[in-house]
DNA sequence: AGCTTGATACCACAAACGTGGTATTTTTTT
DNA sequence: AAAAAAATACCACGTTTGTGGTATCAAGCT
């Protein structure tokens, strides 16, 4: 194959040693070029001005900005790019925003490479790929109602262990009125109680302790 | 250099990616060998008794068994064995129980691959290596008392979202003893109510969710 | 203009939680 | 054999949490 006729790959993550198992698989697949690499949001975008790849492998949380407004980002520059996230673990919350961001697959570094290749090729094709676990993990709490930012807010005070006077001071509000916002994130949640809605808050990547 | 002269190295971990990353850098090195690799912790004992390699790198986690039991089992066959800890990220308790299972070194997989070669390097050299952040946050919990087993498994329950009646019933035993438990373990944990308890848990590594 | 959503606020009541202290038994360590 | 640590149990008391219901206001959508 012609060099100009592979698939032209930049991987965007902030371990090296991904980077460079990443880069080893990509170019040993014959239709593939792995064309540059990014340890952080803003060389990602960067890179992705210079090198307009075919396919970029994004992780989720890198030292600047997260993966996901990385994807935003060169979303409005290039509404076209396609974007594979590949992250070690994360709860439906962000595989949901990511898909809503635009990214076209979606990937745990786990998998075996065959899946990562596969996905690469078929995102290029311009189809979507998103593995049957995740889609049925996102199917779970598709239904679910999203927390409103202000009871986000709350649950990361109740996860740092505050009371409700206290979350009451810090947020500028009466304590009945954290009562009220920790009344419909536990019901949003399924929590039985505050500290389970930290622990699935923490599970579903809606907080992270 | 002579092949039978280079620092022989095996390397555990569940992600190919990341053991294909790490293949191509300690290949990369003039004096350094890979020679096997393995995916959970009975494959890295296997490979182990065949190949009794010079270094392991081993990750934390691992499908069957944890990386400290893998370790510890290989200690007991091979008591001079040289292990270096290689994870994403964990608390000071999982580095704590890492050298106290004799690991010769702690490293994240985030750092630069120049640091885990010169980890092998020093390791093979019969000196420790762990990195000053680690030590660092090692060092802060040094004089704390750790929890007893029993009152991990209080904790567990909390995080669960259980009320103490329901823990009582579950662990056979009183409501009034499920108080003490929680009384003495949020006092080690220096965590002001429940909620905190289970946040600082899972932070030091103590309990997952 | 009407509707929905998010955020605010108050009240009253019951349930659960956290704190203080004391005490027994078993296991482990010295 | 003595001492220390871990697990068990009970009581009393005040604090905090969670539930129910009602209501206002602003912003955004239809």
């Amino acid at each position: 194959m012609r060099e100009q006729d592979r698939i032209r790959v930049l991987c965007v993550d902030d371990h090296p040693l991904l980077r460079e198992g990443i880069a080893a698989i990509v170019n040993n697949q014959p239709d593939m070029l792995l064309v540059a690499e990014a340890g952080n949001g803003g060389e990602a975008i960067q890179q992705f001005r210079k090198y307009r790849p075919d396919v970029t492998l994004m992780d989720l949380r890198l030292p600047d900005i997260s993966g996901i407004d990385a994807l935003i980002a060169i979303r409005a520059e290039f509404d076209e790019a396609k974007v594979v996230m590949l992250t070690t673990y994360e709860g439906d919350v962000e595989i949901q925003r990511s898909l809503e961001a635009g990214a076209r697959g979606y990937l745990l570094k786990s998998m075996p490479p065959k899946e990562m290749i596969e996905a690469i090729r078929q995102v290029h094709q311009g189809k979507k790929r998103i593995p049957a676990e995740l889609a049925a993990q996102l199917a779970e709490h598709l239904g679910d109602e999203a927390l409103t930012p202000r009871e986000i807010e709350v649950l990361e005070c109740i996860a740092g262990g505050n009371r409700n006077r206290d979350i009451a001071e810090q947020l500028f509000i009466s304590e009945e009125t954290v009562k009220v916002h920790i009344k419909h994130l536990m019901e949003k949640l399924g929590a039985a109680d505050r500290t389970q809605a930290v622990a699935i808050g923490v599970r579903r990547g809606i907080i992270q302790l």
